[in-house]
DNA sequence: GCCTTGAAGTTACCG
DNA sequence: ACCGGTAACTTCAAGGCG
């Protein structure tokens, strides 16, 4: 019987001759790309009763007999750290679970029905810890190729792979990018109605354009599904792909009469979970999906994205209309930059594969997601696909989902900031707070003590305020979870230090322990989420409690020996850099309250106003570290932006002021005068939800109205791009028009932008120094040192 | 009827 | 469909004044 070890891309399954089938698709050790089919799992849940009696197992197997039933077992299991009695109930068929549910749901006896919503092919994973984006051992013995599968071999398993451990190496994967282009005269593109004209198609070996035939997409339509059968690809990327470019080319395809049979199964690429398209036996990836986390990049185009991440710089990259393409591919001359305008998106589409998939990678075989859902997944599921993993290992049964009315509970602390500018200031942080909070004092759905309950004080945590009860043993579920994360991060962490960064073992684990964090992070906020199966209210207020107490006895303490607090949130303080102390104060934390904290950074200078959550610091290596403040804002015109960052470099570099109001004049002189570029002048603005659902007629909800009106497709989630024009009433909203409608800046309300964006965000830091408006409007040079003082 | 004021609605940030 | 805390904008309606 022959031992293979394959790496795992894609699980899917089918029920072939009555038994399910789980398939699980891959590479092997060799870059055979191969499936290995397991059909030896069946379907099952659980429903928990107060004791096992014979009468119920009966009654179990009469209501379930018409569901293919194979076997009614009884089981000791635990719910919430509780032993439970249950029966588990084994099915032949996974598409008959939900309606086996039902019925058992109606049994008077039976309490709770459980994980009858954990899709079969999750369930195949999770019962035997097989992990999508790793390498697994399997016995084999050699199948039948069905005809129309696109692998190089067939295998039936004997039982369940088993994961290779340590064995993070990544096989060589063909990893394809493409990215279409719509006709699109009269707007937005129609898939009833519009061809694609154009498919990119980028990948190792080089970029190829497939073009359509004037207006005809057939043979388009051929050739691009010709091209993925030949290239074989393990990887498929787009960008927006699962929203636009796949549900587009599946409908022209369909119009065609044509069958897009791109999977390695041999059928079309197919909705599924999270909204992500499943390309069978290949990871169908939208790096979309990664880039919306990026919340860095504002309006997260792929031009803006590949920027960002070093890919394609702007400057070196064909850039037209898109409203426009139609123009392009109409006119022959024009014709060509559209081409190069395809060519430029899916290189950059390819060049975002290499920064963004080994990161996705990790994160995939942590969560048990496969590589194209982990992306798709939102973060409360990939959190809670963890648990459940982590679940089955504890014997703990997975809560349903319910719907729960939301409710709030008390947060985090922010410390009033000095204002001013000062000079050495170091930040002092916790590391991994909450979850380390939760570690340490057990916190967790089961180990809740609820109000009524006696327990002796000592064998209980009882958090500040708030005054929770947690049971100080056995160790709840989040504890064990956490201090597992935890620990494979700092394994990981150790070893890196052994390595070179510049090899592929280093840049891979470097993710994997980044991976690790963010799931880390994220579980806190998880347990607060009224939508979660785990989800507990005390869990998440006691750890918010017990992070309130620990920042303040720092603070406490920090003032104890001398140390000038300026500024803290949530896990932070800010305090001048005396060494000493510094270094006294961590002890304190680290000896008295059982805490890691580290000096994060340190400031040469620092400058606060009033505010909360705004200020901006010189680091030691000159950088300029700007937070919370209108610059890092997307919701800012680029002018105010840059004017800001400007006014702030200014003020921390050269510490001068009027400086910085004559730079302002100058750029408001500038702006006047007609020799600002209109783009710089656009306004961004979400839109959070349906058009019909807004109260108030905000700027952006104005033009996002002008925007339907004139034919676009506009959705919620949008980014809408304004500029406030002259022309319209008194309100802001009623001048407020789509940037692209808006043609010279002689239609710009330049006043508008003066008084509402850049001298805003310049007296934000200006202000503190006695600047006022005038200052700025003037007509004179300089203000006098009277007028500061003054 | 006009002007001021503050609440409400809205977005995007911090950690 | 991860959390609460926060700043700041625009709109809109209530309240004050005459």
């Amino acid at each position: 019987m022959p031992i293979i070890e394959f790496w795992i891309l894609d699980v899917s399954y089918d029920v072939v001759g009555g038994v399910p089938e789980v398939r699980m698709w891959g590479v092997d050790r060799a870059g055979r790309k191969i499936v290995v089919l397991d059909r030896g799992f069946r379907p099952y849940f659980y429903v928990v009763v107060d004791e096992h009696r014979g009468e119920y197992e009966e009654a179990l197997r009469k209501a379930l007999s018409a569901y293919t039933l194979l076997g009614v077992e009884a089981v000791e299991k635990k719910y919430f750290g509780k032993p439970v009695k249950a029966y588990k109930l084994t099915l032949t068929n996974p598409r008959l679970v939900p309606r086996a549910r039902e019925s058992a749901a109606r049994l008077k006896f039976v309490r709770d029905v459980l994980e009858a919503d954990i899709r079969f092919y999750m369930r195949y994973m999770v019962d035997n810890g097989v992990l999508p984006s790793t390498w697994h051992l399997a016995e084999v013995e050699e199948a039948d190729k069905p005809r129309q599968w696109r692998v190089d071999a067939v295998y039936l398993a004997k039982r369940p792979p088993e994961p290779v451990e340590d064995d993070r190496s990544i096989p060589p994967l063909k990893t394809l990018a493409f990215d279409i282009e719509c006709y699109n005269r009269y707007g937005e593109p129609d898939p009833e109605r519009d061809p694609v004209i154009i498919i990119g198609v980028a990948e190792e070996e080089g970029v190829k354009l497939y073009t359509a035939d004037n207006h005809s997409d057939r043979e388009l339509l051929r050739s691009f599904t010709e091209h993925v059968k030949r290239s074989d690809p393990d990887i498929i990327v787009g960008y927006n792909s699962n929203r636009f470019d796949w549900p587009y080319l599946l409908e022209r395809a369909s119009k065609n009469h044509l069958k897009l049979a791109v999977t390695r199964a041999g059928g079309q690429p197919a909705p599924s979970v999270y909204g992500h398209i499943s390309v069978t036996g290949r990871a169908n990836v939208d790096l979309y999906d990664y880039a919306e986390e990026i919340y860095e990049v504002k309006v997260k185009s792929l031009e803006n994205v590949a920027e960002y991440l070093g890919v394609m710089r702007r400057d070196e990259r064909t850039i037209i209309d898109p409203n426009l393409i139609y123009r392009y591919w109409d006119d022959p001359e024009k014709r060509p930059i559209l081409l190069r305008y395809a060519e430029d998106d899916v290189k950059s589409t390819y060049g975002l594969a290499g920064k963004i998939l080994p990161f996705g990678i990790e994160l995939s075989s942590i969560v048990g997601l496969t590589l194209d859902q982990v992306f798709a997944a939102s973060v409360g599921n990939r959190v809670e696909w963890h648990l459940i993993r982590q679940a089955y290992r504890y014997g703990e049964l997975v809560p349903n989902r319910v719907e729960r009315r939301y409710e709030t509970y008390r947060g985090a602390i922010v410390l009033k900031p000095k204002p001013g500018v000062h000079e050495n200031i170091a930040v002092i942080d916790f590391s991994s707070m909450y979850p380390n909070i939760m570690i340490r004092y057990n916190i967790s759905p089961d180990t809740y003590v609820p109000p009524g309950e006696e327990v002796d004080e000592s064998e209980v945590w009882i958090a500040p305020e708030v005054g929770h009860r947690f049971r100080k043993s056995p160790p709840g579920f989040y504890k064990k979870v956490l201090e597992r994360l935890l620990e494979a991060r700092r394994r990981i962490k150790e070893k890196l230090r052994e390595l070179d960064p510049e090899t592929p073992e280093y840049r891979i684990l470097d993710e994997r322990q980044r991976a690790l964090k963010v799931i880390a992070n994220a579980t806190y906020g998880y347990c607060g989420w009224s939508g979660a199966r785990w989800y507990k209210r005390e869990v998440a207020e006691a750890t918010t409690a017990w992070g309130r107490m620990l920042i303040k006895k720092t603070i406490e303490y920090a003032r104890k020996i001398g140390l000038e607090v300026i500024y803290g949130d949530t896990d932070s303080v800010f305090v001048n850099y005396d060494p000493e102390k510094v270094e006294e104060l961590i002890r304190y934390v680290e000896e008295k309250l059982g805490f890691d904290v580290k000096v994060d950074k340190v400031y040469k200078k620092v400058f606060f106003t009033e505010a909360k959550k705004r200020y901006c610091g010189l680091l030691e290596d000159g950088r300029i570290d700007v937070v919370g403040l209108e610059a890092v804002r997307g919701d800012w015109a680029e002018i105010s932006k840059e004017v800001q960052e400007k006014v702030i470099e200014i003020i921390l570099r050269e510490g001068d002021p009027w400086k910085a109001v004559e730079y302002v004049k100058k750029v408001i002189e500038d702006l006047r005068s007609g020799r600002v570029p209109l783009e710089k002048l656009i306004i961004w603005k979400t839109l959070t939800k349906d058009i019909e659902d807004y109260e108030v007629d905000a700027p952006h909800v104005v033009a996002a109205k002008q925007l339907a009106e004139a034919g676009y497709r506009v959705r919620r989630g949008m980014k809408i791009g304004y500029i406030v024009t002259r022309k319209g009433g008194e309100k802001v909203s009623s001048r407020a028009k789509p940037f692209f409608l808006v043609k010279t800046i002689d239609e710009v309300d330049v006043d508008y932008y003066i008084r509402r964006q850049i001298i805003p965000a310049a007296l934000r830091i200006l202000s503190y120094f006695g600047v006022k408006e005038e200052h700025i409007l003037g007509g004179g040079r300089q203000a006098s040192l009277i007028d500061f003082l003054g």
